[in-house]
DNA sequence: ATCAATGCATACAGTACTGTATGTTATTTT
DNA sequence: AAAATAACATACAGTACTGTATGCATTGAT
């Protein structure tokens, strides 16, 4: 029988030991699946990289898919939840709640971009990943329904300025574009003047 | 020695017998590229859904890399080209050229979006592949900004619309956004009219 | 009819990875 | 001090895949 897996408690005292946590191959996994996607998150090269063998990976972890359960929690905890915390309120201004739904992209934290990308990529070999992903851009564009509702565009036009919004969002970081932050400051208006409509 | 692989006429011909051709190989690679990613590319996968052994693929293709490099290839013949078919038009009808540009995407031949997602995938773990795409999506932009500008809107709002324009089209594939088609249909004057500017 | 090339099959070597079983050491617990 | 446990290491079996070497049947050219 195997021993289970550390619990939170001894994960928090092993931090003055010298030893590894759970939650220390969760993150070192979230780097390779946002750099080298899921095809590369291998228990061979996180071994490697974090200095010890396998077997150190077998203790923590049942096997691969128990690790990649774990980063599928972290993708709900960092990119999904903090949209879904947007739900509850009411929305009366309008732009406001653009702001608001549009800021959790923004300061990417904790929402990581690269690992929406990572995860979308992974949804493509697997059914019930695509599932889950394609609830979530569901939700993700009903927030942003409900902004434009607010501003008083008519039932169709908030659906189709909510899906350019949300679409345009998820081409930018697909692209990987980047732009000097001064080019971002200058342009953040023109953005929002287009996609909110002109005033 | 090995010998050289099979020449384009050798290839036509061999249409009547019912051997396999380097075309068929490569075929078989997009399909499964599209569907499982370019790390599920293998030549194990596609013998066996071809119905021959690997002395086969051996026989067409110097090894893997050899078939990786047609699979951009036909990137570029299919998504690429077509991109690149309209620059030596003269732009004076801006809307007229938007809808060239966009027409590539709308009748997907013989252009992919699924073959565009998994190369930008594919982009991820080779920083060669990474320079070809950007320079694409640069030369795509740079195509709408033509069409904005024909619009006479100033400098910076073509940059910013033909932005938007094009993360907005690579994020409703990246979504595998589905619609039906009535609701294609209805919606199409809204997207132009907001993506375009209202008139 | 022969001969070379085509198109594939078979067999083997080697790598990369997963998973399991068991051994080892340092640290707690009693 | 002895026992239990945490956190690894080591060794092995097995799978999946690449690449190479060679053999064999079919076809087209002479």
């Amino acid at each position: 029988m195997k021993r289970s897996p550390t619990s939170p408690e001894q994960s928090a005292r092993s931090e003055t030991r010298k030893t590894l946590s759970r939650e220390a191959w969760i993150a070192a996994a979230i780097a390779a699946l946002e750099k080298k996607g899921i095809a590369n998150v291998k228990i061979d090269h996180l071994s490697k990289q974090l200095k010890v063998t396998r077997g150190s990976f077998y203790f923590h972890f049942q096997n691969l898919k128990d690790l990649l359960d774990s980063l599928l929690e972290e993708w709900r905890r960092r990119n999904c939840k903090p949209f879904e915390a947007l739900i509850d309120q009411e929305v009366i201004d309008g732009p406001a709640f653009f702001d608001a739904v549009t800021g959790v992209w923004i300061r990417e934290d904790p929402f990581s971009p690269r690992l929406d990308l990572a995860i979308r990529d992974w949804a493509r070999g697997s059914a019930v990943i695509a599932r889950k992903v394609q609830a979530q851009d569901d939700f993700r564009m009903a927030l942003l329904v409900r902004a434009f509702a607010a501003m008083s565009y008519d039932q169709d036009e908030s659906l189709i300025r909510a899906r350019i919004t949300y679409f345009q969002q998820i081409g930018y970081y697909a692209t990987h574009f980047k732009e000097p932050p001064a080019d971002r400051k200058r342009f953040r208006s023109l953005y929002t003047k287009i996609l909110i409509g002109s005033e």
